[in-house]
RNA sequence: GGGCGCGUAGCUCAGCGGGAGAGCACUCGCUUCACACGCGAGGGGUCGCUGGUUCGAUCCCAGCCGCGCCCA
């Protein structure tokens, strides 16, 4: 064994070997309580990011720790088709050759795709591993696999005759560039300068005149009223009467409606209900008209008459051109206001009126919202569940139809009478009137409407697989914030819905990782940084350490730092047991002769139950310092130090294994590649670690957790100001071991006292104050109490 | 506009009512027979600011000031 530990080639050699003997397997028909976690599918448009390692790193660490702990586990791997995201990607790398996705064709298009998916999905399962994670790889799945595509027809299909999907001509998020509808969460809202035109309106017997402010003059053209605040006294007189609108020149009613924000520009606003969804919203609740004048493309439509073909920008000039001109533009002025843009590729979207698919939220909600009210399904950390539920109970339809070419199309046939026919696969003739004249639906579904059902269609579902009933519901999924309601939500609706069992009893909400600057890690914007920076110097094992050292803040800033101290951490280790392994063989088994013996076992039991509580609760940072201190303090600093001058006693050497064994194990589910590669240097070692035994607790040495404290507490004093304390027996045998002292330890005992009065005096002084006794809480006099007489008798021993 | 989180040592972060902590970096000492990628010691902080509650506030409350995120 080298005295440096190097990750690089153990690491690899051990995921091949776990991977081929088997051990990352599920078995649905082998015994234990089940334990799943379906690592959340990245893109199949790119590679992973620093923060996809951490993700995968609690969840492997939870995932071993079950399978040590004896659970019938489940790690599911599998990418995302990822819709819109990976048509943007190919549509960027199209761009670059002058061609875009749809001069490809559709069946073009699938086998561009495919060759994406085989690079891309390869690279994602290769990092899977390169990290160690114990998914089972066996099962991969896809979200446009065979089986998977079978799923999500059917939920089609259930959600339809359930009377959930629904098509409808309404007002939708319409991204021009790559010519899609957008659900409401795949907009992003952008704070950008714009100018904000107060034009005037005249009323149509001219006895006066309208103000209205817009930041998008090109749109007066589809106006179809001014509205106003019922209560706002400044027009309660115009309500009813008509105005003129500029340019077109048509004759429009003023109505009052409460959704109208007296504060904003003027307090009259011009209602556009095919360009703007609030404004839809009102439109359809008074009867107006939805005209529209921009069409898919961002530019002016026909409908716009002379003003067609223009962008927007020309267009709203030519029309604040007309109202100049007759004294109708009042001012214009700066401002600043959020708009909203493709998630993907950050076009503005525009606001549309077109027939789209529409999925019913309110009765599908319901459940999945007492699911979590309910703690059926916990928040981690819990104010998370907030979010949910806000968001939840204030749910809007979804739009899930898509215009691109990449997802599962919809299983709708036309026939050419206009009857619509509805089934999971290609039926042979119309439902309605019989012809064979079908067309199908050419969109295809939002990528999250596939991804609602990964807790169950990675298993099988439709069909009743052992690994649906074993599997399902599973037990954790982890994500980032932003994912809650894209994901989250919708997977505990639809396995509701469609099994009746919420997927998970846990959602934790991981912590999002930014770069060194504070910014978030994005590889389009440069700011990520590559996995394998940290994996090919540090290890994965070191890496797995660092990132999970950094989750207990929200959004921590990466830095090697946590990383280079798990690359410590498992170089201690190494160098421990290569202590023990030159000392010579012993079989491992706990004969404590010595009270540092015991005190070790007692040590690492009680760091076992800390440890194992915090891991109950998701706390992976403390859980992970708590190993950190368990191997350098204690078991090498002091346990290791202590019985070195015994170490040719083989008694001696047969409990130190079983420490280190015991050790190991605990360190196993977070640093896999370096305690399994101990382990196999073990003397008379068979089995491997990632399936050994999880210790049971040893309560028997507990008597002896604090039996070191008398040495350790001379050992502080010696070391800081080479003054010894009277020791005797156990504790002086030790401190002689392990501090190794030299001179004749009277040190300057002055100083020590001088520190010691002043504890006291400070400790006095508390005491002394009558209010504090009183009122603070009785233990905390009685350590006070005790703090002092332990003061008093330091000073007496330095005599 | 609504909501949430965060400002603690030079850096990354713990602590969250009873004497300010860790790792890294820095200074000093030590080649000591597992590890010098080691061991030991040390310097370094008005715990963002201002008020309040309390015998006692980094911790609780209120208001500011910065930074970030989510929703509309």
């Amino acid at each position: 064994m080298d005295p440096l530990y190097k990750p690089q080639g153990v690491e690899q050699r051990w995921q091949q070997t776990w991977e081929e003997e088997g051990l990352y397997g599920a078995d649905p028909d082998a015994p234990g309580e089940t334990f799943v976690v379906m690592h959340p599918p990245p893109n199949i448009s790119g590679s992973l990011s620093l923060g996809h390692c951490l993700q995968l790193s609690l969840e492997d660490t939870l995932v071993r720790w079950h399978r040590m702990r004896g659970f019938n586990t489940l790690f599911q791997p599998g990418y995302d088709h990822a819709g819109i995201s990976t048509w943007a990607a190919i549509g960027r790398t199209l761009a670059e050759e002058g061609r875009n996705q749809r001069d490809l064709g559709r069946e073009g298009f699938d086998a561009y795709v495919q060759e994406w998916l085989e690079r891309y999905g390869g690279t994602i399962m290769s990092q899977f591993r390169q990290l160690g994670a114990s998914l089972d790889y066996r099962r991969t799945r896809f979200t446009m696999d065979e089986g998977y595509y079978r799923a999500v027809m059917r939920w089609f299909v259930h959600l339809y005759e359930r009377g959930f999907v629904y098509r409808a001509n309404r007002i939708v998020n319409w991204c021009p560039l790559d010519q899609t509808a957008l659900s409401d969460l795949e907009v992003e809202h952008e704070d950008e300068d714009d100018t904000l035109s107060y034009v005037r309106y005249p009323l149509a017997d001219g006895s006066g005149a309208i103000t209205i402010a817009t930041v998008r003059p090109a749109t007066i053209l589809a106006d179809v009223a001014v509205a106003v605040h019922p209560d706002d006294e400044r027009y309660r007189e115009f309500v009813g009467r008509e105005v003129v609108v500029p340019f077109v020149e048509r004759l429009v009613p003023v109505i009052a409606d409460e959704r109208v924000e007296r504060e904003f520009g003027t307090g009259a606003l011009k209602i556009t209900p095919g360009h703007d969804p609030t404004d839809f919203e009102i439109g359809r609740d008074h009867g107006l008209a939805e005209l529209t004048v921009i069409g898919p493309d961002g530019l002016m439509s026909d409908a716009a008459g002379e003003l067609a073909g223009l962008t927007q920008e020309e267009a709203g000039r030519r029309v604040l051109d007309w109202a100049s001109e007759r004294g109708q533009l009042e001012k214009r002025e700066h401002y600043r206001h959020s708009v909203g843009h493709c998630e993907r590729c950050h076009s503005r979207v525009e606001p549309l009126v077109m027939p789209q698919w529409w999925l019913a939220m309110e009765e599908l909600a319901a459940p999945a919202i007492a699911s979590v009210k309910e703690g059926r399904v916990r928040f981690t950390p819990e104010r998370f569940a907030r979010v949910y539920l806000d968001w939840m109970e204030n749910v809007r339809d979804w739009c899930i139809s898509r215009q691109i070419w990449w997802g599962q199309r919809i299983p709708v046939w036309y026939c050419p009478d206009g009857h619509v026919t509805v089934a999971e696969t290609e039926p042979a003739a119309c439902g309605d009137c019989g012809s064979a004249e079908l067309r199908q639906e050419e969109d295809v579904l939002d990528t999250w409407f596939s991804s609602a059902l990964y807790p169950f269609a990675t298993l099988g579902w439709p069909d009743e697989t052992p690994e649906l009933a074993r599997y399902y519901p599973g037990s954790v999924v982890t994500t980032a914030r932003e994912i809650i309601f894209l994901w989250i939500a919708r997977m505990i609706f639809s396995g509701l819905e469609l099994i009746g069992l919420d997927p998970y009893s846990d959602v934790l909400i991981h912590s999002t990782l930014l770069n060194p600057e504070g910014k978030r890690m994005s590889r389009t914007y440069g700011t990520a940084i590559d996995p394998e920076e940290a994996l090919g110097p540090y290890g994965a094992d070191a890496t797995r350490y660092g990132l999970l050292k950094v989750t207990s803040s929200q959004d921590p800033r990466f830095s090697f730092g946590t990383i280079e101290e798990g690359r410590k951490l498992a170089n201690k280790l190494w160098n421990a047991s290569r202590l023990l392994l030159m000392a010579g063989a012993a079989e491992a088994e706990a004969r404590p002769s010595s009270v540092e013996e015991r005190w070790i076992l007692a040590r690492i039991d009680a760091t076992r139950a800390e440890f194992e509580a915090d891991l109950a609760a998701f706390d992976f940072a403390h859980a992970v310092q708590r190993l950190y201190r368990l191997t350098f303090d204690d078991f090498c600093d002091w346990y290791l130090e202590s019985i070195k001058p015994r170490l040719a006693e083989e008694d001696v050497r047969a409990t130190a294994f079983a420490a280190l064994e015991r050790l190991l194990k605990l360190l196993h589910p977070v640093m896999p590649h370096v305690t399994e590669e101990i382990w196999t240097n073990l003397p008379a070692r068979e089995t491997r670690l990632i399936v050994a035994p999880w210790p049971e607790p040893q309560a028997e040495f507990a008597a002896d957790l604090h039996a070191l404290d008398e040495a350790q507490t001379a050992a502080r004093l010696y070391r800081r100001s080479g003054v010894r304390i009277e020791l005797g027996g156990d504790s002086l045998r030790i401190f002689e071991a392990v501090v190794r002292p030299s001179g004749d330890g009277q040190g300057d005992v002055e100083a020590e006292r001088g520190r010691l009065r002043k504890e006291v005096e400070r400790s006095e002084r508390m005491l002394a104050n009558e209010k504090f006794v009183a009122n603070a809480a009785p233990e905390v006099v009685e350590g006070e109490r005790q703090k002092l007489e332990q003061y008093r008798a330091e000073l007496d021993a330095l005599g």
